[in-house]
Formats: C-alpha cells, sequence, structure tokens
DNA sequence: CGAAGCGTTGAGTGCTTTCAATAGTTGTGG
DNA sequence: CCACAACTATTGAAAGCACTCAACGCTTCG
C-alpha cells in the first residue's frame, strides 16, 4: 500500500489526450490549448462499482459525467412506479445533459459493471462552453445526437416486431465495439435481459426466446451474457420489418404542393 | 391593395416582445437589452400553407424555426420508407435544433394547417449564445426538454395500452391549450387519425375506435377533428395502465449497496 | 447448503393488427 | 353545379404476435 499515492497521482495527471477516448468524448475536435482548458476543469475521476449510482432521478443537477471504461444504464420511473429504461452507455458517451431543463435529473443512471467515469462541473462547462465556440457547438452537438438515437429508437419500438428490435440492439452494441476497436462480433452483454427486454418494450421471456431463436438459425451464440455474432447480415435481415414492402411514399395526410 | 405595403412593414417590425408567445418561446428569460438583439436576428417571418414543408429530412441545416401560429408535424423516415411521427409542434416551439449535429435536418417538418413562422439562422443564434449567457442556456434547455420528452414518449410507447396512449396524448394537447390561454376542454385536431395513430404507434384503425370507446364512455365528444373533452379525470384514470399496480420497485438487475 | 434472483421454456390468453367493406369528406373537372 | 375520384374515417370479423402465468434449471451469494 505504500505506492497508493504514487497510483493516485498518475491518476490525476491523466489528460483528455491521453485518453484513449477522447475522440468520442467532450474534447472531440478541439485544439491544445482548449483542451488543456477543459482537463483543467474536471473535477476529478471516480470509480463506482456495479449497482452504484451515478445519480438518481430528482438529484440536483451540477454535474456531467464522461464514461471512461465500463457500462451505465439509465432509465426513467414513472409514478405508477413502472420504469423505462432509456439507454446503456458505453466509454466515450457523456451523461446528465438532459438535466439541463429542470436543474433536477430526469433519470438515473446506474453501473452495470466496475465503471470509471470523468466529473464535470456543468456550470464550468457552460463557461467553457461561452469562451471556445467549438465546445459550445459539442454540446450542442452532443444533445442532438441523443434526440437522434431516442427517435430511432422510438421508431424501432413503435414500428418494428420483437425480432428485428432484438437484432438491432445487438448490431448497434456490435457497431458501438468495432468503432472503438474491440471485436465486433464477440462481446459481453453487461445487462439483464429484464435490462434489455425494459429497454426495448418486450417482456423477458420473449427476449430469451428470440435469443434462442437466433441461436437454432445459426445468427449468433448466446451464453448467457456472452455472444458470438457468425452471421450480421442475416441479423440485418431480419431487421428489414418482415420484408421490403413498397410502402407508398409519403402516406400521411398531406402532399406537396 | 394600396396599403399592402404598410401591412408588410408593420409585421415586419413586429418584436419578440410584442408577440404573445414570448414567455414559451426563445426569449424565454431574456433582459430586455438582449431581446433587442435577437430581434435583431430573426431573419423574417415566414408563412407556410397546409402541406407545406418547412424542412425535409436531409436539407442542410442552417435555421431553426419558431412557431407563431398554426401546427407543425415532424417525422423521420427510415430506409425501407416507413415513416415515424415524432411530434406534432404548437406555437412557441422551437423546431431544427437537433440538426446540428449532423449539419442536416433528420426529421421532416410539414404544416399541418396555414401556419407562420419565425426563421432564426443558427450560425446568427450560436453567436449570441455566446454573448448571452442565458440564451447558451436557454437553448440547451431546449434541447434536454425535447429529450425528456422524447424519452415520455418512449415510455408510453413501450409500457402503455393503447387506450391510455391515446388519452395522454389528448390530454397533453389539453394541457398546451390550456396553458396558452385556450380551452383545455375542447379544441381542434390539426392532424389526421392517420399521423396520430402513427405519432402513438398504433393502427389507425385502433384510434378510430378507442375516439368511439371514449365517446361511448362518456369521456369525451368527437365529431371528425373537433374534441370536448366531459371528463377529464376519468380520462387520465385511463391513463393509469389499467390500475395501480404495487410493482416491486428497483425491479431490474441491480441493487445499491 | 439454502435462499434469492436470473434465465429458459411451455401453454393459453388477449390486445392489437390485418383484412375487408362501407360512409363520409374533399377536391377537381366537365 | 354536380359527378366522379381519391382520400379519410369508421366498424366488423378473424388472425397473430407478444404477454401473462407457471414451472424448472442454473448461478450467485450469504
Amino acid at each position: 500500500m505504500k505506492d497508493k499515492t504514487v497510483i493516485d497521482l498518475s491518476a490525476l495527471r491523466v489528460t483528455c489526450q491521453s485518453c484513449g477516448l477522447y475522440q468520442f468524448c467532450l474534447p472531440m475536435g478541439l485544439a491544445e490549448g482548449d483542451m488543456e482548458r477543459l482537463d483543467s476543469v474536471i473535477k476529478r475521476r471516480r470509480k463506482i462499482e456495479k449497482g452504484e449510482y451515478l445519480y438518481r432521478m430528482h438529484d440536483a443537477f451540477s454535474t456531467v459525467y464522461a464514461i471512461r471504461s465500463g457500462s451505465v444504464k439509465t432509465y426513467t420511473s414513472i409514478e405508477s412506479g413502472a420504469e423505462q429504461v432509456t439507454g446503456f452507455h458505453l466509454p466515450g458517451e457523456l451523461l446528465g445533459l438532459n438535466a439541463v431543463s429542470t436543474q433536477h435529473h430526469t433519470n438515473s443512471a446506474i453501473a452495470l459493471e466496475t465503471t470509471s467515469v470523468c466529473e464535470v462541473p456543468f456550470e464550468r462547462l457552460e463557461e467553457l462552453a461561452r469562451d471556445i465556440p467549438s465546445m459550445q457547438h459539442h454540446m450542442l452537438h452532443v444533445m442532438s445526437q441523443e434526440i437522434q438515437s431516442d427517435h430511432c429508437q422510438l421508431m424501432m419500438i413503435a414500428k418494428m416486431p420483437a425480432e428485428a428490435r432484438l437484432a438491432r440492439f445487438l448490431l448497434s452494441l456490435s457497431a458501438h465495439f468495432g468503432n472503438r476497436g474491440f471485436s465486433a462480433t464477440e462481446f459481453h452483454l453487461s445487462m439483464s435481459r429484464n435490462d434489455i427486454a425494459n429497454l426495448l418494450g418486450l417482456a423477458v421471456e420473449t427476449v430469451s426466446r428470440l435469443f434462442s431463436h437466433f441461436q437454432d438459425e445459426g445468427l449468433l451464440s448466446v451464453e448467457r451474457k456472452h455472444i458470438v455474432i457468425h452471421d450480421m447480415d442475416g441479423l440485418m435481415n431480419t431487421t428489414a420489418q418482415g420484408s421490403s414492402q413498397p410502402l407508398p411514399k409519403d402516406s400521411s395526410s398531406n402532399q406537396r404542393p
């Protein structure tokens, strides 16, 4: 335990530039000088264990979190006690920004495994954003991206059959891992079947059945939380909502003049 | 037609402060001086007819729109041609901000009736946001609010039966109108049944049946697009997912240590 | 080792969709 | 001005997908 301080010091000295994720994270697109200013604002690095909360719904909002390693589940609860998982978040993602409007968190964030995050005081971030145009733009960028992904999620739940939803979910995980230099075909699910089902708007049993079904078809192998994708194209095909229906364009009540 | 120029001039002279919606719109919370700066940035006021597009998916993003009157439907299209309505937007709402991340619009916005909007060049808005902290904050605020409402929508589609979804939809419209000084119990639906069904992730027939059902129960009267709510509480009760199930808190795989 | 929780599988039910037919509404052109 | 076409909305009947209920194996943890 003598070298504890040494470890702490080196940890504190870690900069965004030295982080393998900096191109996916807050400093994305920042000039070097600006990155140093960002570094100076990042409060500290925190490690949280599986099952610990990063923050809870209704907590006062003061801090934004960037995930360094591990994974986090976010979910909102409704009055009746029902929960809706809104996403699983992997390294490089920014959490907490959607609390700006209420000053209180509107969802809870819980670690799915041992997770390390960077904490950034939001006030500081706002100040930085004022001085650094690309930082301001990036914050808007991050939020607009979340909106887009929510819309995608919405469409998925509203329009796609269960099979396609799970396939898309797995493919999106696969792409995430692939982008970050990990295997796109073999990975570990840090979330429970329950969480997956909740995110996709399905019953746990349905998810379980679908995993078995995919395995029977030879699309993938699944053993508890270990996934190996054998047939990426096959998975993508199940995504295509049954088949390619030649929908009439603009089926709504409006036409362009 | 002699006074046409007079009308135009007076229209151009309209300021945010003179707009009945300013407390719901972009200038929300701005100091008076800052509001004038905002006014000077707003490019012009545009009137669009029913069926015209404010912008279309994939269009280059340069402008943010604030709705003055009328209503607008936004929707995204997926590769296969299927569409997902992402929202109906009423006076005071800001549209287009979610295109920041891609520089291209990721949804289309079409007028459901004759609609007038204010156009704000996004670049200008970003500049303003740099100079005026409360403006920057407000933009983040608007986007964070959209994320929250999307999460709400997600939960609704994923967890609620058809009846509750339509009830919630009507109640949210009612609240919107009420907040803006209109009747909360009697209003006009500017969107088609098809659009409603699409937004709620239902079939048109289901929506139609539900309207009839609500009417049979005496909760409301509906005649084509004219709605009169008779029993607000009754409607709210149908929202409660069948009843109040005493769900075990935190049904997920995680527990707090 | 027992309890508790997660995951899988089966059977039956039900909510919602799909298919189909009919009115009502809107818009256009003869 | 009316008739026809196209579209929107409503209603009924049948089918299907996913859910609920239920039981059991497996893993984890105290």
